[in-house]
DNA sequence: ATGGTTGCTTAGCAA
């Protein structure tokens, strides 16, 4: 099984690119991040015409993300159920071949000691209430997204420069760990060590041309899967040419 | 410290 997961920066911009993607790659699971539209603003029927069945949690302007997947999924839950009335929709998950998977939209977090900032901290400390409460690390879970951190300096391109910004700040590092202490691993660096590697690229300053970039990008999966997974690649050709998504697609592989 | 770009919405916010 290939899963995906690919921040779109807006699906209705983005749907032309989505759609030859998906031709192109045909991967049995792709999430979504960052759709910026509703539910009725998703392009349901040409995914669908792709083979595609899309569980959408969609919001207007912001954040939202979605599910593709080649056969029907089983279940669905739609943010933490926390009890805590989140506007944003960042968090979707749905049981898929017997995984399960989730997209999630992580907080950017703007400026470092803002609320945006203390908002990002807090979120992901609730997913990693929702992992305990919800989910077994003996079962098998892929949570990717968009987690707007890299973990390791090989992820970023100048560590230097990002360890004082919220993609990279050792707080917002140290909140990913406590996320992977549930018993997460990062798929892509089990099969892929090398530095260089980079996921997002701001659209400003040349971030692209000068491969000023970071692996923020993941799919993080739970011990029964990490032996199966045999490959993962960054699609950086989809960061290329007019109108790209300041992200590209990561693709991880688990054996059946 | 600011700037640089893109998208949604239409002047300003978010990334």
């Amino acid at each position: 099984m290939r899963i995906a997961t690919w921040n779109v920066n807006s699906v209705r911009a983005r749907e032309a690119r989505l759609l030859a993607w998906l031709a192109a790659k045909q991967p049995d699971v792709l999430c979504l991040q960052e759709l910026k539209c509703l539910d009725d603003g998703f392009p349901h029927e040409a995914v669908r015409a792709l083979g595609y069945h899309a569980l959408v949690y969609g919001q207007k302007t912001y954040n939202g993300v979605a599910i593709l997947s080649r056969v029907p999924p089983e279940a669905e839950e739609r943010g933490f159920g926390d009890g805590d009335a989140d506007p944003q929709a960042r968090f979707l998950g749905a049981r898929i071949g017997g995984i399960r998977v989730f997209s999630a939209y992580f907080p950017n977090g703007g400026e470092l000691g803002s609320e945006k900032w203390a908002y990002k901290l807090a979120w992901m400390a609730r997913l990693r209430a929702f992992l305990g409460r919800a989910c077994r690390p003996d079962e098998p879970v892929a949570l990717c997204g968009d987690f707007n951190v890299a973990p390791e300096e090989r992820d970023v391109r100048n560590p230097d420069a990002w360890k004082d910004t919220v993609l990279f700040h050792p707080d917002a590092r140290a909140a990913l760990q406590q996320v992977a202490e549930f018993g997460l691993v990062d798929a892509f660096r089990r099969v892929r060590p090398e530095d260089g590697l980079y996921s997002w690229w701001d659209y400003r300053m040349l971030g692209f041309p000068k491969n000023d970039g970071l692996r923020i990008d993941h799919v993080y999966v739970t011990a029964p899967l990490v032996p199966r997974v045999t490959a993962a690649e960054i699609d950086r050709n989809e960061r290329k040419g007019k109108q790209p998504s300041d992200h590209a697609p990561v693709i991880v592989e688990i054996a059946d």
